[in-house]
DNA sequence: AATCACTACAACCGCAAGCGA
DNA sequence: ATCGCTTGCGGTTGTAGTGAT
């Protein structure tokens, strides 16, 4: 077993009761989510302020939206994860409603394992011919029924924080993610090695009435919560440049 | 009915970044 | 510059729920 990451000895450690969950959330609307270190003193609670703090951002904000993922969701996470690598809370920030850890929980227990029945490496979004292959994408024959586009593949050599985009994901129109890969990636274009692009990551919103994308939004994670982002389909579009690289990222 | 295997998700931990003294 | 504290992130674990045998 891990050891504590507190060391009080008087601290709650598991699940959450209701009563713990209230004064918790009385806490917060009085006071606001502040010093997470003084709060569960000053809130009467027995839990170290990290334990606090968990609670509160997976689970009783009142912005959350909970229940399953949309379609739109899925790939949009996918997406992004094909573009972002493991940054669930910036994955996280482009999905109202939506926390990192549940994202993050959501791709491992669901989104991974559809795209490895699908033939695709969840790491780098390629075909991977150790995995099942898929079969010649009917979309009936997903379970869900997903259209999915993968616009991006990582260099062989390159780590999560190094993932380039092979092109913008316009072939999502006509063919399913299997056969958009097939485009993509068939035969030996593996080991296509790629040179360094800008990303510039835009979120447009896909309603029959606003066709013009929203301007880029922040990098910064924190600075994207504050988007009044309104809770619609996105679709997610690409800009790649040739200018020098800029930091997106921590 | 009991047991086992698997899944989903809440919660924990360690680490690193950010920031002020 | 560096030290200590706090916060946030990503990886991992624990466990309740559910289906299969």
């Amino acid at each position: 077993m891990r050891k504590p990451c507190c060391d009080k000895q008087d601290t709650n450690k598991g699940a959450w009761s209701k009563q713990e969950d209230q004064k918790l959330i009385d806490y917060i609307r009085k006071h606001g989510e502040g010093c997470w270190r003084t709060l569960p003193q000053a809130a009467g609670l027995l839990r170290c302020g990290k334990s606090c703090r968990l609670r509160w951002i997976n689970y009783l904000r009142p912005d959350l939206k909970r229940g399953n993922f949309a379609e739109d969701e899925e790939d949009l996470i996918i997406k992004l994860h094909a573009l972002l690598g493991n940054r669930w809370s910036l994955i996280a920030g482009r999905l109202p409603g939506r926390t990192d850890n549940e994202v993050k929980n959501y791709w491992n227990s669901h989104l991974r394992r559809k795209l490895i029945s699908m033939g695709i490496d969840p790491n780098n979004h390629r075909l991977n011919h150790s995995f099942p292959r898929p079969h010649h994408h009917h979309p009936s024959s997903q379970t869900a029924g997903t259209q999915m586009s993968f616009g991006f593949i990582k260099s062989p050599t390159n780590t999560d924080n190094n993932i380039h985009p092979l092109k913008s994901s316009n072939c999502d129109q006509e063919s399913d993610a299997g056969s958009c890969l097939e485009n993509e990636f068939c035969g030996d274009r593996n080991d296509h090695q790629l040179p360094d692009l800008n990303l510039d990551l835009a979120i447009s919103i896909s309603s029959p009435n606003s066709s013009t994308p929203l301007p880029s939004p922040p990098v910064n994670a924190k600075e994207e919560q504050n988007l009044d982002e309104p809770k619609m389909s996105m679709d997610l579009e690409l800009f790649v440049s040739s200018s020098p690289t800029l930091p997106l990222f921590r």
